[in-house]
DNA sequence: AAACAGCGTTGATAATAATGAAACAAAAGT
DNA sequence: ACTTTTGTTTCATTATTATCAACGCTGTTT
């Protein structure tokens, strides 16, 4: 007993304090997505990998919960209205959204480029506000859409800012898949990229996503130092000088900022060297 | 102490299709509210009859998948940033509020006054969209206040089309506390009323929530005819004349036949007797 | 028509996970 | 200073859950 513990169980983790059946819950929860809004039993069955009988009952639950729904006609099961009012209740006791959302229209105005805000979720970065100029021409932010984490300059400000761990964790199951002629390749170019991004307080991704859209990301942090969220504006590529990028660069920092410390949280602190200094 | 817990409550119904520990998990969700926000781990095993060790257990949990997270320094748990992700998901792929709050403002628009609609959440209605008239003096309806289900109009819609079983659940748990003059106050009352309510198709609430208030509510329904929200107008009693009290209702139940089509979803059919005997 | 393939659902048992009392250090009150 | 309470871990016991095959369906293919 004692040998095991002290030889290999530093390699077994074993987070003995979480209940394996909630984790399955909401393991299950996280296959519902915008590409795939509803499932039938089956089909999630299969996409994760667990028996049928299983899925049923653990969506039994969660619909008893609300967490889910089930058509009654197609028998097809998506998110629930408790998510509704969860969310209201999140964001009335401790408002983020309607924090953020003034920070936003705030920079939109000083920079004059779409701006928003994302929430790491899963395995990418989704959008939770946007503020848009008044420009003819700017960027469109899909408020539904996906961001991946290699391929935009949120994913970047995010990665470059998470625990190690987990870091390694979210980049082992990277596809690296490539949206635009500037999208990170591989491991390596991505260890650079986050590195840079660790330097500078902020991530530059030049036509990583789109062709004709540059990213400026910085993270917001909370209480902790955790990163909790993005901040980011998308630019024209083409219409930002070097002088404008410059200054995008500094009202993104500061609005990140403020946003940190809008959210209740401790400031960064130095975020540049020690950001793993944290025990 | 009473004896309350002895028949504790809906976890110790036997459907063999759920799983326990997910529906304790989401029991213990279900004990964040507007009024307590955030608990302490000991807080919340008292308040929801559960050892210490199962609670932490559970939280751990949830906080890995982020429906709730945990401030360190003060180790307390609130709801997490995962139900902000989970409602603009829902949202974007089925939405709701989107389709119902141009409903509400036309009804407003109509009819001169607040209008709001609500889910049930726990034991009673919330508010998920609201629509505000011009007018100076109009009902002001806090969106995240809790709304009793005996003493307000959208509680009695929403439990005069309820299941039985789950009616009979509810009422049971009802504290009829007297919130204004006119304030449902025991349960032979509340059956007349929902009685009442079933014929006329929509709830007439003459000042029980808040003495200068009358609502006006009707049910919304979904595919199977189930209630899943209700739609409602507040208005200043005193200028509430027979007429205009005529003319609310009708757009009132208009107005949620329409919600009610527009979200997806079959027509209430006759659930009881006939809808339509209301003048 | 009949056989087939896939679905959601159920039940029984082996395998696993949850439970709760006790014990602990560290805070928080007094 | 002391007492109480909190969050956390451990461990033997107990209860729950995973699994697999089987069922009754519905719609499709032979």
């Amino acid at each position: 007993m004692a040998i095991q513990r002290a030889a290999s169980n530093d390699l077994d983790k074993r987070p003995n304090n979480t209940m394996k059946t909630i984790d399955k819950a909401l393991f299950l929860l996280g296959f519902f997505s915008l590409d795939t809004p509803e499932y039938r039993l089956s089909d999630l069955a299969r996409a994760a990998n667990v028996d049928k009988a299983t899925a049923m009952r653990i969506l039994g639950s969660l619909s008893i919960g609300g967490l889910i729904e089930q058509h009654p006609e197609t028998k097809k099961y998506r998110l629930g209205t408790a998510v509704l009012h969860l969310a209201r209740l999140r964001e009335a006791s401790f408002p983020v959204v309607s924090v953020i959302q003034p920070i936003l229209d705030a920079l939109t105005l000083e920079v004059g480029e779409s701006t928003h805000a994302c929430l790491f979720a899963g395995s990418a970065m989704t959008t939770i506000a946007i503020a848009e100029p008044q420009r003819p021409t700017r960027v469109y932010i899909n408020p539904a859409e996906a961001l991946p984490l290699h391929a935009t300059a949120s994913g970047l400000a995010y990665l470059a800012h998470v625990p190690e761990a987990m870091q390694k964790n979210l980049i082992k199951r990277i596809d690296f898949k490539t949206h635009a002629k500037g999208t990170v390749r591989n491991k390596a170019e991505l260890m650079d990229k986050l590195e840079e991004t660790r330097l500078n307080g902020l991530a530059v991704s030049w036509r990583s996503f789109e062709d004709e859209v540059t990213g400026i990301a910085a993270p917001i942090f909370d209480w902790h130092g955790k990163v909790q969220a993005t901040l980011s504006a998308t630019c024209i590529s083409n219409r930002l000088t070097d002088k404008a990028l410059l200054g995008t660069k500094v009202a993104v920092l500061k609005a990140s900022q403020k946003a940190t410390q809008a959210m209740g949280g401790a400031s960064p602190v130095q975020t540049h060297v020690a950001t793993r200094e944290q025990r």
